[in-house]
This record gives structure tokens, sequence and C-alpha cells, in this order.
RNA sequence: CGCGGGGUGGAGCAGUCAGGCAGCUCGCGAGGCUCAUAACCUCGAGGUCGGUGGUUCAAAUCCACCCCCCGCAACCA
């Protein structure tokens, strides 16, 4: 292919909570995108995983009464196990306690010590001996501990440090002079702002005397190496593990907002002082706002994947969250919204079409596809999905998701106006016109076998029955791009429709 | 002047970067069709696109100022 590879990430997800809403949302965007590429004919792979060192992680194994890294075991293994059950197929899945990405993360550590820019500091802050941990000023209340309630002391620890600071003009003119490094427009220039100021330097360690949880500094046994040098240097250890690591040069993070930060700033120094290669763009998208009175009351207000599936089948909740989020903006989730998704646009718009078309096939002809024979309204139909499928590839690739499938859905309403505009069932009472109407069908099994394959990136399950319905080979939705007209040869059979989507008639509380 | 996002018919939203008849879903009213998952199709009511001023042949879109709402501010996507 003359098109490069592609690479996604998504965030590691710390193992301090099950997966949610918010996880479930970037791992589809990732899934989603590297389907559609790959139907592209592109090299494209995605890597999820998890987050496990930390304070929290230590903690929360401790009251659980198991060791770290059986916790993290137990969590990570959900994570795995809820993406292959909802079909989310990240190509690797990293692990930050893998002896892989260990090993890694030392060899940068040592590389960038050995070059003078990690260095031995002091920090001072406010520590609560309770908590074992420092605070801000601003997380307090009124200057106590919110857990324990009492105050801070002062205290200073030796650490080691990242000379961050020393990368701030590298960083600010990269930003300038690549504009679409970061998007939205809006987050990039939230970053050029937090540019404008000092970016100082980052503390990368804690001493084992609070923390052992972590990754041991190669140079000083006596620390481990804190949070990010750990986690987001995942992103390339999960490529060596995976055997990919020429991939690094093409990647593509997609993140929330809110670890804009640590990806915009502290990422890509890092990669600089490492002599790694910069990542290609950084896609940040917004939150799902919660409507506490509507979520609190069946589900504590946590959206579970595995709850959605169950509910409403895998597609019909990745449809929901890739239409009705603009990417970059927040979007409310609502169980009702979801419904109306749900029967609007996949039980009457999608799942219908494919079932009257299905139906007089096999009402009229017993499934047996008829001649085309194109005259008068079939071109624009045909037309409508070479639209379809320009402003897909033209919004998907600017990571507009929801126009994307919008234009999709344009197609469809224009063929089922198409059906009620060339009323084949009208037709069919008349033996006359018969071959007029096995004409029409014709075209119509068309309309939903190009529907099935521009679609099987985000309803991957959906289309795979299409596809079947149609009496298809399932490689036709991967493999076989056919020009139109061309995908039924004479005496081909389709088989009796079943509802897609079924439609849901009671509305969630 | 901390940073960012938002304010578009009854509800929820897209469209704003690359200015050009104001679009989608739901809801409401009337009609059509009967192949289909009581689905589909047509027509209609309903908007001075938060406000004011400016640029332009042309502004929801660009510029300036103002009003209101909401997040964030070192580890929840």
């Amino acid at each position: 292919m003359a098109e490069s590879p592609i690479y996604f990430t998504t965030p590691i997800y710390y193992v301090n909570a099950e997966p949610h809403l918010g996880h479930t949302y970037t791992t589809v965007v990732a899934d989603s995108l590297v389907r559609f590429w790959t139907a592209r004919g592109r090299d494209a792979f995605f890597v999820t995983g998890t987050d496990e060192h930390g304070d929290k992680i230590a903690q929360a194994a401790e009251k659980a009464g198991v060791t770290p890294k059986a916790y993290a075991d137990r969590i990570s293994g959900i994570f795995r196990s809820t993406w292959e059950a909802t079909g989310l197929q990240p190509g690797w899945f990293v692990r930050t306690t893998d002896p892989q990405h260990t090993a890694f993360v030392q060899k940068i550590l040592h590389e960038i010590h050995a070059r003078g820019d990690i260095y031995f500091g002091s920090y001072t802050g406010l520590y609560c001996t309770g908590c074992e941990r420092f605070y801000q000023e601003r997380e307090l209340v009124n200057g106590v501990c919110p857990d324990h309630k009492t105050a801070p002391v002062e205290i200073a620890e030796e650490n080691y440090f990242f000379r961050m600071g020393a990368y701030q003009e590298r960083l600010l003119a990269l930003i300038e002079a690549q504009p679409e490094l970061i998007s939205p427009d809006g987050y990039r220039r939230e970053v050029l702002g937090l540019l404008r100021e000092p970016i100082g330097d980052l503390c990368i360690s804690r001493p084992k005397a609070r923390l052992q949880w972590g990754i041991e500094l190669p140079f000083d046994d006596r620390y481990v190496t804190y949070v990010w040098f750990d986690a987001l240097l995942s992103y390339v250890s999960a490529l060596h593990a995976a055997g990919r690591p020429e991939l690094w040069e093409h990647a593509h993070h997609l993140i929330a907002k809110d670890i804009l930060k640590p990806h915009a700033v502290f990422w890509p120094t890092m990669l600089m002082a490492a002599g790694l290669p910069m990542y290609q763009r950084l896609h940040v998208h917004g939150y799902w706002q919660m409507n506490q009175d509507k979520m609190s009351k069946s589900l504590g207000n946590v959206v579970r994947p595995l709850d959605m599936q169950a509910r409403y089948g895998m597609d019909a909740f990745r449809y929901y969250l890739l239409r009705e989020m603009s990417f970059g903006q927040d979007a409310e989730f609502s169980e009702a919204a979801l419904v109306t998704r749900l029967n609007a646009d996949l039980a009457n718009g999608f799942g219908n079409l494919a079932s009257r078309v299905l139906a007089m096939q096999q009402r009229y002809f017993q499934g047996v596809m008829q001649p085309r024979a194109p005259e008068g309204p079939d071109l624009p139909l045909r037309e409508a999905f070479v639209t379809a499928r320009r402003e897909l590839d033209a919004h998907v690739s600017q990571l507009a998701i929801h126009r994307g499938l919008e234009s999709v859905w344009r197609a469809l309403d224009h063929a089922n106006k198409y059906v009620t505009d060339t009323a084949p069932f009208s037709m069919a009472k008349d033996p006359a016109k018969k071959p007029r109407v096995g004409a029409i069908l014709h075209e119509l099994c068309e309309t939903l076998r190009v529907t099935s394959q521009l679609l099987a990136p985000f309803l991957p399950e959906t289309s795979a029955r299409l596809i079947a319905l149609l009496g298809l080979p399932s490689a036709t939705l991967t493999e076989l791009d056919l020009p139109w007209g061309t995908a039924f040869a004479e005496g081909h059979r389709t088989l009796a429709p079943e509802p897609l989507f079924p439609r849901i008639d009671v509305v969630p509380e």
C-alpha cells in the first residue's frame, strides 16, 4: 500500500476501577478506526492495556488483603476479558507489570540519566503521615487532610527529577510548526497556554520507604519511578512486545481531556530526551456527562459495557457512542437517548430497510437474484452511496465519526425513499412488470451490501449478519471491494430476513 | 483579566476550523403507502442561530465588546 501504516493508542487504564463508559468510548473509537483503515487497505493497529503501579493500587491491595500484583492481575484481567467479550480487538494488550515493559522503562531511564537529563534534588511539600502522600494546598479542606482531618507537615524529600523545562522551547516551536499535532484546535490552544508559563521539571521518583509498588530506578535501587515515565512509555514498549516497533513513528494517541497535560507536555519532552521520534497526532475527546438522577436509580451511576451489551447489543451501544459524541466535545449520556437512536436509526432506518428488501426478494423470487437493468431512479440511488462513501472517508479521516455516520444514513434514507417511489410491491401484482421488480430488488440488495461494508468498522456484528443474510461470503466485508452491480452472480440466493435491531419499546427510567 | 467548553424551532443536537438557500433525531398536526421491525414516504406548524457593533456582494460561521451556563486547575476516558 502506498499509504503509511497507522498506529492508535488508548490510554492504559488505571486498575483502580473496572471498565466504565469512558474507557469503553475511547476503546470503541480505537477499534472502529482500526477496522476502518484496515478496510481501506491500510496497515492499522491499536494498543490498549492497564496501568498498574502506584500508591492507590498498593493501598487497595492491602485493603483487600492481597498482594499488589494479585490485585492488578485481577482488575487487568477484567479489562482484557471485557474487551474480548464486547468484540473490541486490540492488536496488543500491554500491562505496566509486563517484564518487557519494565525493562524498557529502565532502559530509557538509564539513557536519559546518562545524558544528564535526570538529576537528584529535593522536593518540599505538605505531607500527611496518615495518607503517606503529599498534598497540594488546594486539595486541603480548611488546611487539613480531607481523610484524616489532621494538618499535614511540610517536609523535604530527596527525589529524582526530569529536566522537562529544558525542552520547553523546543516543544513550543514544535506545536507552532505543526498545528495538527494536537487536535481539536481548542486543546492545542490550551497547551500553548500552558507553555506560556515555565513548565518546570518533573519529579519522577518515589523513595521505596514510601512506595515499593513500582519500577525500580536503574541507577538507584532506593527508588521507584512514579507514574508518567512508567505509563507513557507503554505506548512504545507495547510495540516492541508486539513485534511491531516500526509502527511507533505512525502513532496517533486517543485520550480524554483530563490527561491532556501529561500527553501534550510531559510525553513529548520525554520523547525528545529519549531521542525517540515524536508521535504523529494527539486526538483529544471530551467527557460523557452523566445525568445523576437518571443513572443512579438503576445503575449506581456507572455505565458498564457488559450491561449495555446485554441490554441493547454491542453494535447499538457502539453506534450510540460514535453517533452521539462529536469528538472533542462533551456529550450527555442517557439510556433514553440511546434507545431513541436505536429505534430511529438502527431499527427503523437501517434494520427495517433490510427487512423489507429481503422479504420482497423472498416473496417474489424465493430469494433468487434477478438481473439488473438500470434506469431512471437507479442511478441516483447508486450515487447516494458513492457520495456516502466519499463523505464517510473524509469525515472519519478527521475523526468526525458522527458526521460520517450521518452521511451513511442520508444514503439509507434515500434508499427507503427509493422503495416508496419505485413501489416494487405494487408492480409485483402485474406479471408483466416482474423483471423490473427483480431489477429494483437487485439494486436494493446492492445498497444493503454496500451499507454492510461501509458500516462494518462501526457495527461489525450487524454487518456480518447482513452479509450472511445476503448470501455473500464473509470475506466480502473485509476483502472484496466490489463495484456496484457485480456482487451477485446469476442464480445467487438471498436468505429470509430477520430483524437486525429489535425495537425497544420500554424507555428506561 | 487562571484555562477551556457551551448558549441554534417544544426537547436533545449537528453545522462554525476551509462565510453562500438554517440541517438532523424525537415530539406535534394532516395525508399517502401496505413490501417491512405499528416500520416507510409526503406535506405542515414551530427558529430575528445568547446580545450589540463591525468586516463582506453574502455571517450561525470571521473580528471586537458584552451577558448567561458548565467543566477543569498533577493522575476518573
